[in-house]
This record gives C-alpha cells, sequence and structure tokens, in this order.
DNA sequence: ATTACTTGTAAACGATTGTTTACTATTTGC
DNA sequence: GCAAATAGTAAACAATCGTTTACAAGTAAT
C-alpha cells in the first residue's frame, strides 16, 4: 500500500469538515472563523483538518472556491439572462450555502485573493463573457459579475435595510433589465465626451 | 476644567491615528488588521487608541465611516451621471485612501456589519435615491450602489486580470452606460414573464 | 508654584489563533 | 493473523489578538 487509499471512512468527515467550513466561512467570514468552530461544527477533531486540508487556506481552497461557479446562470438561453439570474439572485437567499457570501467573507484576507481572482476569471468573468455576443464581451461581462457580487454585498453581507424592504418583484425586474441590457450591450443614445 | 479640553496637542496623534487606520483597513481589512500595526503606522503608542477611540470598532466608526460618501458622484447634473461615476471609479485607484475598499474588508465581520448597513442606507443609497426620476428610485439606487459596489470587488478587491488589462477607455464606457441606464430608468423594450 | 488634567509610555492581562507533536485506535492488504 | 497505513485524539506549541493597568511626562489654569 505504497499510495494513498481512497476509498475509507475518512471520506465521510472530510467532507463533514468541508460543509462545516462552507457554512461557517460563509456566516463569520475567513478570519473571523476559527479552525476550532469549523472542527466542533463538523463533529470532528481539530488536528483531522490540517491534516486532510494543510492548512486554512487549504481548506478554504477545497470547500469555497470549487462552489464558486455560474451554474445554473447561464443553464438557458442568454435572451433570457437578465431575467434567470435576476430570479436567482432573489430566491437563493433560503438556501443553504452561499458561495459568494464566502467569497465576500474573504475579501480583507491577503492569503485569499489570489485564489478569488482565479476562480473570478476563470470560472465567472470568462465562461460568461463566452456566451455575449457584441464588443467588449470580457468587460461587458466583468461588470455583470460586477453587477451580481455587488447586489450581494448590498442585500445580504451589509444587509441594506432600503433594499431588504423594497418590493421583491420590483428588485428582480430592475435587476433583471439592467444584468440584460449588459448581456445585449445596447449603447442605444449613449454618447461620452 | 471638568470637561475634556478640545484643544490640545493630542488632536495631532488623533488625526495620525486615523489616517493610518483609514490606510491599514482598506490594505489589509478590518479582521486582518491589528491595532499594533495601526499605531506603528501613526508612529503613537497602542494604549492611545483604545483611549481616544475606546475600542477597535470604535476605531473604524471614526475612521472609515465618515468617509463613505457620495460626495463627487452626485456633484454635477444626473443626466451625465454615469460618465462622472465610471470615470472617477476608473481613475481612483492611485488616490491614497479608498473607503469602498475599506468597507469591502469589513464585509465579514460581524461587529462591522451594522455599523455599514447604516451609513450604506442614509449615505449611499438614500442620497443617490433621492437624485433620481421615475419609479422604483429607491430600488434603482440600491442597484447602481451595487454596480460601484461590485466593481470596486472584482476589479481592485480580488483583482480580476480580465478587468484589469482590458482598455481602460471601454471600461469607462461601458460602466458610464450600464450606470447611466439605471439613472434614466428606461425599461425599454423588456419584458419579464 | 501648585494643583488639575491631559498626553504618553511600558508592561502585562487573558484569550484565541493556526499549527504541530506524540500517541492510541481502527482499518486495510497480504 | 500480522504488518502497514490511515483515522482519530489530546495536549501543547509559539504567536498574536484587543484591552487594561499603573505610572511618568507634559501642560494648562488658578
Amino acid at each position: 500500500m505504497a499510495t494513498v487509499n481512497p476509498s475509507a471512512k475518512g471520506i465521510k468527515t472530510r467532507q463533514a469538515v468541508l460543509a462545516a467550513a462552507q457554512a461557517a466561512f460563509a456566516e463569520t467570514g475567513y478570519e473571523g472563523t476559527g479552525l476550532r468552530l469549523i472542527a466542533a461544527r463538523a463533529g470532528v477533531n481539530l488536528a483531522l483538518i490540517n491534516r486532510y486540508f494543510g492548512s486554512k487556506e487549504g481548506l478554504f481552497a477545497a470547500a469555497i472556491v470549487p462552489t464558486l461557479r455560474m451554474n445554473m446562470l447561464l443553464d438557458g438561453p442568454m435572451d433570457r439572462f437578465g431575467e434567470r439570474a435576476a430570479t436567482i439572485m432573489m430566491m437563493k437567499s433560503q438556501r443553504h450555502y452561499d458561495p459568494m457570501m464566502a467569497m465576500l467573507g474573504a475579501l480583507g484576507s491577503a492569503t485569499c485573493t489570489p485564489l478569488l481572482r482565479d476562480v473570478v476569471d476563470q470560472q465567472l468573468i470568462n465562461p460568461l463573457a463566452a456566451r455575449l455576443d457584441g464588443d467588449d464581451a470580457m468587460i461587458r461581462a466583468g461588470l455583470i459579475v460586477a453587477q451580481l457580487t455587488g447586489f450581494d454585498v448590498v442585500l445580504r453581507a451589509v444587509g441594506s435595510a432600503e433594499m431588504r424592504t423594497a418590493d421583491r418583484q420590483a428588485v428582480v425586474t430592475q435587476l433583471a433589465a439592467s444584468l440584460q441590457r449588459l448581456v445585449d450591450g445596447e449603447m442605444a443614445g449613449y454618447n461620452i465626451d
């Protein structure tokens, strides 16, 4: 038995740690979440975290980074992207774990920034840009990701009362319109000096 | 002399601490910035920080919160808001201190969230909404703040390579268009089921 | 000048951090 | 069953955290 045996009982605790880390990082941020808290949440010994994932950064990379994907947002025709994305962004509040919240909670820590930079470019902006027609597809994709990200900052991470108490259907409609205009790339009537 | 004497030499070190805190919080986040680092940066004794500001949270409230304002973005006609805001957002990279970066670096910490919620609503969304005409002004203001915030997340906090290497003039143009469409509130031809 | 008050300093507080070590228990392959 | 590897545990590591205390230096007003 020279190599690691992939089939083992430890694979269950490994996933327990991953699930606990996802929830904890999303709730209390990267620096604000202690490894002992994650271990307790997973019902697992503290030292196992460093054994399986090497370090706190390694745990973040294994638990959060793979979940930051466009997923359902790109699953459908692009002429309905705005409507689809806005609906998902509004409804995901009651889901168990939100990858975007984990990303926002790690913005301050220097060790996570390189990981986030890669995943934002490769898994968010680039796949989206590939689905866009017209000029400046990459820039418009970046602005769409920015709009989605900022929406979670204002509504969830910060928790603006004005946005939380607003009519949910109107929020979806306005967000959908803003996103779709970036998808369509209409510059109608707009001039800059 | 029953009350505190406002005129004193200590006012200089107080401002030195504020300036050091602004730079440090914006660079390394709230949890990632130690008070000893701020004290050293300001050339001031550690204990003075807690004397003048009570706590780390009090320092954040005094140093960062008052700087989160719309300021120049609202200084001008609203039919040029997009152009004006996009230009400022793009050019502010080489400024000494960016309040938005300090806010993003504090997203994970539970103690700062209430402070940020109040300032985002009262100093960003509401003043902007007061300058918007048409339906859903508050929601559109929230989405504009979200677009601006997300732009800083993608371009600066995360540092997307795709956005950093993109043509700067094209980024300004696209961002300006997206913002202006939210200002104008055009729903032209957009329908949702 | 003496009193009252503010500013500045050094040191320690208790708690928590991520990480590592030494050890036992369990499981797997032959 | 034996041996090797993996899973799990408890304790300690050194470092840093925000905060507090006790005390000295400086400054204003009476």
